[in-house]
DNA sequence: AGCACGCCGACT
DNA sequence: GTCGGCGTGCTC
């Protein structure tokens, strides 16, 4: 028999089928990692087929040997490889890497192992307590303790003392051994059961779940409508039935708070993967998983590769997301990913927000997805006011400052009257920039084209792109003035001027990226504000999605319109979403709130739709501005990104990658609504220059044109170069 | 990716 | 003469 191998190298070049012999001595299986010759060295692969002949011919290596007992990779998930390559241009090899804990691959796992006392099995309770000194209390309490069962010794060493243990394992009457043991993340997380009886509105939701008969049913529900009683349900449904079930969160701050809800209904049934777990804990879950013994996984974007059999819902929360895209490599589209494996299982999807994203809405109207609507709130008081304040106006009554007047005497009321209050920049950071007042320079990266922001915490000058870090501006460097100015404020200064308004007393905290390196840093941030040490919680779109604190009864937004003159097709619709998901944040529970939002340019027609919670009117608007100016989802944006270190080298490539693309529009110019080579908006990021190609085409053909673009840069791949395809891209920085 | 093979420059 | 630079090609 022939296996047919994928080899565990990402090059292109390598993401082929190498056949393989295998021997007499041992089988091999499809999905089974193994070891094979190649060329002079021997390396991992995976067997993905078994033939009984080659078409490379007979002169065939064997495979050396199988690498564990079981194959590793499920056949759905060997199926969903080459659905990968089909539709995302992903390599085989890249894939396969999706598919398994990282440790797996190098035989790097180790099973952590912790020391457990016992007590011996060769003799009986009296004849060990005649083995002990009389005097010797505490090692006989050490025997009274274990008379119960079995402890770990770290356990053990707290409530005795080491020297105790010691002595009874020195004269055998107990035993010391090692055993095997999960790391099991956020293991002390308290469980919260919060079963409560669905409402009218919640079960018609979760019936149109499975009597639909399309894959994808898209939740619409206004915040605090109660969407993840209805994911609950309808996980209870399918665990009834022997199923399993996939539930995915957009990001890593809110699984804690999901598993929190999701361990209290299912208990330890429940899995989490996402990147935010060390390699020791994602193996063991992802063992878990593959073992059978955990049936729900929840988890961020990579939990949809989980090797979970027999799905029976997949749930993607929060679907208009911009982190179910992966927007680097291996490039892919969660809810396309998540089809897959729902048409190969026979289930469905459940796809909620409050704010659909404009694709997943124009689908559901065209009848490709399903559609259950919640349109109320579970609480009695329905949304919280949405009040628009013009900041012109405030600079007009002679208010420079950061707070509208409005907004200061907001959260003054709202924190003496024992409550909450959110306040929403979406800017990190102290001040955007530094710029000599005299001359105009601006503080850059020496490595990216972009300029340096200011953080007071740690007194520095940070580049948001590649993270290095710079001495702040006291003086230009162009022409010696020592007058700098401060550019656009960031979260940072607002907690300054919140100091300000309110003293020291009330306490202050602030969530974003600079504020939750370390891993339990969100935990920590949100635990304190839920529990009510602090009053007031600034942050950046981290604190947008999915929280809940009932105490909350204030929320703020400070530049709203700042996401919205971007010139990015999609600005509108992140606004729009942003800005309802953190009013969202508010008046969940009997508390009424109340949403303040500053802008400078009150007359926005979005801020409308915002104020009165109308998806349906933004939609509309927003899709036919698509249409009548040929944006997706009625074409596609492709663009082909350059870089090299080299800035001649980057141009020749792009140049003869235009070249080409040219010669494709020649042959089919209806197609095309655009097609520009340039520099790209940020021309260099981590000393690379970057060239871009972006073109806007009719959305029929694409897959076509797409694969071959990527047959393109493939043919024009050269030393120090670097070129990818982007679809639809989030950002063109 | 790695490793071998191969063809030109400056060195004990 | 030869050690070593990295361009090119190949891996079942």
């Amino acid at each position: 028999m022939v296996a047919r191998v994928i080899v565990d190298i990402s090059n292109s070049e390598v993401d082929r089928i190498f056949d393989y012999q295998i021997p007499v001595n041992f089988d091999v299986e499809c999905g089974d990692r193994v070891l094979v010759p190649f060329g002079n060295r021997t390396i991992e692969g995976y067997c993905i087929s078994k033939s009984e002949y080659s078409e490379y011919g007979t002169d065939l290596k064997c495979v050396v040997r199988k690498l564990d007992e079981n194959p590793l990779i499920l056949p759905e998930m060997i199926k969903l490889m080459s659905f990968m390559k089909e539709k995302f241009f992903i390599r085989y090899v890249d894939s396969l890497r999706l598919f398994i804990p990282s440790k797996l691959r190098g035989n790097k796992v180790k099973a952590k192992i912790k020391e457990y006392c016992s007590l011996s099995e060769s003799m009986t309770y009296d004849q060990m307590l005649s083995l002990v000194p009389k005097r010797a209390k505490s090692q006989i309490a050490v025997l009274e303790r274990l008379k119960e069962g079995g402890e770990f010794f770290t356990i053990l060493a707290t409530e005795f003392s080491n020297s105790a243990i010691n002595a009874l394992v020195k004269i055998g009457v107990i035993d010391r051994y090692g055993i095997e043991v999960k790391r099991t993340p956020f293991k002390g997380l308290s469980a919260t059961d919060i079963t409560v009886k669905l409402t009218d509105m919640q079960n018609n939701a979760v019936d149109k779940v499975f009597k639909s008969e399309k894959d994808v049913i898209l939740l619409h529900g206004v915040t605090g409508s109660g969407k993840t009683e209805v994911y609950l349900s309808c996980i209870e449904k399918v665990l009834a039935e022997g199923k399993t079930a996939i539930m995915l969160v957009p990001e890593i701050s809110l699984t804690p708070q999901i598993l929190r809800i999701f361990r209290g209904r299912f208990g330890d049934m429940v899995a989490m993967l996402h990147s935010g777990l060390s390699d020791g804990e994602r193996y063991d879950e992802w063992r878990r998983i593959y073992d059978g013994d955990a049936r729900i996984v929840v988890g961020a974007r990579s939990a949809i590769f989980a090797p979970i059999r027999d799905v029976g819902v997949i749930i993607i929360d929060e679907e208009h997301d911009s982190s179910y895209i992966s927007e680097s490599n291996p490039r892919y589209n969660t809810i396309d990913i998540a089809t897959y494996r729902a048409v190969y299982n026979k289930c469905h999807i459940v796809i909620g927000s409050a704010t659909p994203s404009v694709d997943s809405y124009q689908k559901a109207n065209k009848g490709e997805y399903e559609i259950a609507v919640m349109d109320k709130r579970i609480s009695k008081n329905g949304m919280p006011e949405v009040e628009i304040i013009d900041m012109a106006g405030e600079l007009r009554r002679g208010n420079f400052g950061l707070f509208s007047s409005e907004l200061k005497e907001s959260i003054i009321d709202t924190v003496e009257a024992g409550n909450q209050a959110m306040i929403f920049l979406n800017r990190r950071g102290f001040a955007s920039y530094m710029q000599c007042k005299s001359c105009g320079y601006i503080a850059k990266c020496t490595d990216c084209d972009v300029s340096l922001t200011y953080h007071h915490q740690d007194n520095l000058l940070k580049c948001h792109y590649c993270g290095k870090k710079f001495k702040p501006l006291t003086q230009c460097p162009d022409c010696g003035s020592e007058s700098i100015k401060q550019g656009k404020i960031g979260t940072e200064r607002v907690v300054r001027e919140l100091r300000d308004l309110l003293g020291n007393e009330v306490g202050i905290l602030r969530m974003d990226n600079d504020t939750t390196s370390t891993k339990t840093a969100y935990l920590d941030i949100l635990g304190a504000f839920k529990e009510g040490e602090a009053k007031v919680l600034v942050g950046t779109q981290m604190i947008a999605k999915g929280h809940d604190f009932p105490d909350v009864t204030l929320v703020g937004v400070l530049d709203a319109d700042m996401s919205l003159y971007f010139s990015d097709y999609r600005s509108s619709e992140r606004t729009f979403q942003l800005i309802t998901q953190v009013a969202g944040r508010c008046g969940r529970s009997i508390k009424k709130g109340r949403v303040l939002i500053q802008t400078y340019s009150p007359k926005h027609y979005l801020f409308n739709f915002i104020k009165s919670y109308d998806y349906k009117g933004f939609f509309e608007k927003e899709v036919n501005n698509r249409k009548v100016t040929s944006f997706p989802p009625y074409t596609t944006i492709i663009r082909v990104l350059v870089t090299s270190e080299s800035e001649d080298k980057c141009v020749d490539t792009a140049k003869s990658i235009f070249g080409n693309l040219k010669l494709i529009k020649a042959t089919c110019p209806e197609e095309f609504i655009y097609l520009q080579a340039m520099k790209s908006p940020v021309t260099r990021i981590q000393s690379k220059f970057r060239y871009q190609i972006v073109m806007r085409i009719n959305r029929n053909n694409e897959q076509k044109l797409i694969s071959d673009i990527h047959n393109i840069l493939d043919d024009k791949k050269s030393r120090g170069v670097s070129s990818f395809v982007e679809i639809n891209p989030q950002s063109m920085s």
